[in-house]
DNA sequence: AAAAAAATATGACAATTGTCATATTTAGGA
DNA sequence: TCCTAAATATGACAATTGTCATATTTTTTT
């Protein structure tokens, strides 16, 4: 469904926001254990999301990865979105060009329903809520 | 979501479906055009799924591939499941071993719902249906 | 029985994704 | 200002997935 990458991805943006501020930064080698990511893997994952503003970092002593006020806002498919593209998830099933209401695929009838529902899910559903959730202990990030 | 390979094949058991019976077969060299896949790629996708008596085939001048009335029965998750393994659709969606009800991942809430109706849709769609909706205009298949 | 037509098996190669290491740049502290 | 600690950039390599070709086996037809 999602790639590894993505996945590596999530579970080191709920971590960070868990564990970090704009106060509080943590550095690569002190991530990657705990989510159980390889380190050197892990870093370009964070500089690539560094890049597109879904997570903080700041260089040099003292330095590492945070979540901003801001960052928490962000939703799970940017995350998505940004290691797998957008057509992984949110395109048609069968990648149709032009698959629509009008012009159905096969397959549009049987799954567009509720994997439109599922998609909106993850539009709407915000880091910071998901942190909640673990934080509530609702939810829990094993290995 | 589906990897090409999936989709490839979804496609190619559709066309069967379509133009073939026990007593009209086709060759992998009439089906790969109008569905737009590789020949050479498109005959070991078939091999795989002959062997997995998703489709039927018959050696030999005369020969080809065919869906039998039971081949008809199987549901579009079966060939996903062939060519991705079952992990890919049906595991949790951030490939956490024990994600369930009493131990959900931070994703479960979000999308389990949605996520398993759509496994649900695949699971209980044969591809006589999905053909049937083809032959009516319900659906289409461009390239 | 031989020839021909088809699927099947095998394997080479390319592209993408995943993994890891190293060199460079930036920022803080002595 | 210089040293050091961190992210960042770059690139090498491995594993997987996608693509293609060829040799083998099976079946029908003559």
């Amino acid at each position: 469904m999602f790639s590894n990458s993505s996945k590596y991805a999530i579970k080191a943006v709920l971590f960070l926001a868990l564990h970090t501020n704009k106060n509080k930064k943590l550095m690569v080698k002190d991530i990657c254990k705990p989510i159980n990511v390889p380190k050197a893997y892990l870093a370009k994952l964070l500089q690539d999301l560094s890049r597109h503003d879904v997570v903080s970092s700041t260089r040099g002593p003292k330095g590492g990865f945070y979540l901003s006020e801001e960052n928490r806002e962000i939703s799970v498919i940017q995350i998505v979105n940004i290691i797998d593209g957008k057509k992984r998830i949110e395109s048609c099933i069968l990648s149709l060009e032009d698959c629509n209401k009008d012009k159905p695929c096969p397959l549009h009838h049987t799954v567009s329903q509720s994997k439109s529902e599922m998609v909106k899910s993850l539009q709407s559903t915000s880091i910071k809520e998901l942190a909640e959730d673990l934080k509530t202990k609702k939810a829990f990030l094993p290995l």
